[in-house]
DNA sequence: ACTCGCATGTCCAGCGCTGGACATTTCGCG
DNA sequence: CGCGAAATGTCCAGCGCTGGACATGCGAGT
């Protein structure tokens, strides 16, 4: 009884010939409506599962995908990777998620290795993967379908889905502004996340659209972690002329300035203004709740799932992002300049 | 150039045969060193990869173990993953990371398609998964091997790690009790995890061993996430005798009260103090640091999968746990009792 | 009645590797 | 020197499925 279901069996049972079956598998075309039925039903009743590993075998499609990250934010691979396994789990096929270290100088014969090992159909790469050079040659000589999650660089060969990180930079500068802020520290993430620049261009932007000059000493490059955002803070609150606000651009950044504000004693967000990028559940978890972007990350995930599964044409696709006001910012008390 | 080598490519540049290769392969006895060595560098020279589908059909091992995982804290899951992937790593053996979700009435029935599937050797499930009537009757029937991370019923035929949490709890509800606190919150985690039962056990433990009362109104029941904390500390801190400490069992709701403390104006520690337990990033995150239970959970995703690997006899590992003294806690200011 | 196009069946090779059965050679050691 | 163990080879089937080539049956359109 807990004999493995065959093919050859799902065919007895539906009184078909086993072509035909592996036509129903396959979703050819020349079935009809009725044969397909039985032998679905024959399928479900014998607890039928296509051997993933006979399939590949024989030539066809693995219906398979690898996701490929080395991102240390828990956060946004939790999140990355329930959007792409939504996506995958309705069109049946299965996801193997794969951590590399993008330093490691191997990262390319990783992949390959990846590749010609599980025969999968195609390539989700996560950022920082994403504009990693070793990865992308590899995966172009194997001529693999590959989709990109919130690249840095352009590449007209390959889809991408991403959002603009330059805009939402530049709405939650000008937000900042609005609220009365002129002096604003900026924490830059990682030069590795090409992300980072646009933040910090659209940051400069919404500075030089009303004027505000542009200053250098209010600039901290973070690493995107919690202990980087504390020395940032460290470094910034420690300036002769203190800002208002602090404009981290991730969330762990931010609750980094939000510890050393409260071990310092300022009040958030009556005497600093602090906020964050992303949107992580992070963002919701610590004091007070940080005003931050939403960055789609399941929305992105589940896009470029979709985009490697349809696998027609290359395709670039945008995704909104949103400014979420919570309670960390608020006008400044004294007004600066 | 790009044409994946063939294990008879190999057989020919190492001039033995294919059977030999196979032999090295598969880490066979009376394969001399010698042999053994031209044969991987032939290997490595074709940057032969065995197919793990012919390998599979062929009915060997599939060297690929799955984790099973219904958990929707991203930092325990990113610890586990972490910890398994690095121990695969080690051994040349390719990670699954399947999500599941156990309320699922056919749980059981996607657990064997994935087994039937993708021919895993064995495979590790993460709590709670590990308590999941359908997944360990499936994989019985199955007769696979499997190793259970911090499970909470107890099972001799199958191999298990994890830690004492009961005396954990204890260990941190005797800390609290000699910084001079004697009324202290319990915040209970969700039914479905036992290990629940185990801390608040605990608990009541230490407070027995010095003869303090056990007080019902005192536990309140969360869901292990962030907003039942946040509840959780609404409901304690209304007590007409509000406590003194509040002990969550892990550090998202520990997180939760921190959050609701702060946007009442009460000051942690000297107001109130806090405990968590996990010492997941968070508690390093929020303000102030929380004091925790170091659950290594790395550690033990680590063991269970090297446990899993090699495969002999039924295994049971306990391993230690500490407590990690941050800044959340203080001795109360006004003696309760 | 005669094509078509659809729906299905038959037959067979082959994906890349392993396992079993067995043969052969080499070598150390009593 | 002879024997058994070690080291390698040969040969072949088979894992479960797909793809290609081709045959066939059947109903609809003209």
């Amino acid at each position: 009884m807990s004999e493995r279901a065959n093919i050859r069996d799902v065919a007895a049972m539906a009184g078909v010939a086993v072509k035909t079956v592996s036509r129903v598998l396959n979703g050819h075309p020349y079935v009809s409506a009725d044969t397909r039925a039985r032998v679905e039903e024959a399928m479900q009743k014998l607890d039928f599962r296509p051997s993933v590993a006979a399939r590949i075998l024989s030539g066809s499609k693995s219906n398979q995908i690898a996701l490929i990250y080395d991102n240390h934010s828990p956060f946004y691979m939790f999140q990355i990777q329930t959007g792409c396994w939504e996506q995958c789990k309705q069109h049946n096929i299965r996801l193997l998620a794969q951590p590399v270290d993008v330093t490691d100088p191997t990262v390319g014969e990783q992949v390959r290795g990846l590749v010609t090992e599980t025969h999968v159909d195609g390539i989700i790469l996560s950022s920082p993967v994403t504009d990693c050079e070793p990865v992308l040659r590899a995966l172009e000589a194997l001529d693999l379908p590959f989709v990109r999650i919130s690249p840095g660089t352009n590449h007209a060969l390959t889809s991408s889905v991403f959002m603009d990180d330059t805009q939402a930079a530049d709405d939650m500068t000008t937000y900042l502004i609005n609220q009365g802020h002129r002096r604003i520290g900026f924490i830059k993430g990682h030069q590795s996340h090409m992300a980072s620049e646009d933040r910090l261009f659209g940051y400069r932007r919404a500075l030089d659209r009303v004027g505000i000059q542009f200053e250098p000493s209010l600039v901290f490059e973070g690493e995107f972690d919690f202990e980087s955002g504390v020395r940032a803070a460290q470094y910034l609150l420690d300036l002769p002329e203190v800002p208002t606000a602090i404009f981290a651009s991730n969330d762990d950044m931010a609750a980094g300035v939000l510890a050393e504000a409260h071990s310092r004693g300022i009040e958030i967000p009556t005497e600093l203004s602090v906020t964050g990028f992303d949107d992580t559940t992070l963002a919701r978890t610590v004091w007070p709740p940080l005003t931050t972007i939403h960055q789609p990350m399941a929305e992105l995930a589940q896009t470029a799932t979709e985009i490697l599964i349809a696998g027609n044409e290359i395709t670039h696709r945008r995704l909104p992002h949103s400014l979420i006001e919570r309670a960390s910012v608020a006008p400044p008390l004294r007004k600066t300049i």
